[in-house]
DNA sequence: TTGATAAAAGATAAAAAGGTCTTTTAATAA
DNA sequence: TTATTAAAAGACCTTTTTATCTTTTATCAA
């Protein structure tokens, strides 16, 4: 459904965040590492996003990786679209060219309610009101196994 | 989610649920045309799926594929392990390792249940049953664009 | 004003997915 | 018993995705 590509630019955008400010600027080696993502390949996922505006970016000493308010008001969906272009999560969960209501595949009914609810979701909610709600719920970022405490 | 491959093989299977027998059996050309897929890709999986008894073939003239009492008694999960793998469609949505109930990722409330009621018409459906619901409930199989009446 | 740091840019490589082609084998009907 | 049909098998090709490496540019601090 989503790239891997798309997938490691959400947590790590979300990552971003939560950790990051405009006087806290995080290294692509960081968060690589933090979140567990091949760090040359997150480096090319970042410049993307900078150039897309949803992330912001400083080089040199202290430099790195950061949100400024605006990119806050991004959302997930923007973050897609930017990568995997925003189709990727409306195709056919059979891979139907022509799926609707109208034109039911075996599964629409089952798979709309999800989409819509996903979409809905990534559409609607800010990066900062979604890192929000992550933060206070509890909810996992990294692809790293956590301590086994 | 699902491979192309997979999608290939769950609608040309439901496909052959639906017109074929073992006194009708129908080519790759025919399938491959009908649900517009590419037949020599179409062939190759369906060599796959004969070798793990999902669904049957005869070679010469007329022969093709089909499926027996058997075959029919198989699931959609049948075919997606055959293909994929089964762990393709459990996978977390943002690629977290591990991702569940303990360790949720920031959207694993809004995929479990979706996951769970399509996992589990895909394991406990038989193609037979799904096949007949398809039929009754008007649901299209085809990838090609339909006939604009 | 120089050295160190960190992103930008772009070339390249590796792996996986998707797709094609050719030859061989089995079944059937004439 | 032969010609024909259609699947089986396996080699091969292409594209996309994922990942890496090297060089350049910008920023900062000493």
């Amino acid at each position: 459904m989503l790239s891997r590509a798309s997938k490691y630019a959400i947590l790590s955008t979300l990552y971003l965040a939560e950790h990051a400010n405009e006087d806290k600027k995080i290294s692509v080696k960081v968060i690589a590492k933090s979140i567990d993502v091949p760090s040359p390949f997150l480096a090319k996922l970042f410049q993307q996003l900078v150039r897309g505006n949803i992330i912001s970016s400083t080089k040199g000493p202290n430099g790195g990786f950061y949100l400024t308010k605006e990119n806050g008001l991004k959302t997930v969906c923007d973050i897609i679209e930017n990568i995997d272009g925003l189709n990727k999560l409306n195709e056919c969960f059979l891979g139907l060219d022509k799926c609707d209501s109208e034109n039911p595949c075996p599964v629409h009914f089952i798979v709309e309610p999800f989409k819509n609810s996903i979409m809905g979701k990534f559409r609607d909610q800010s990066i900062i009101e979604f890192s929000k709600e992550i933060r206070e719920k509890g909810r996992v970022l990294t692809l790293k196994d956590l301590d086994p405490k």
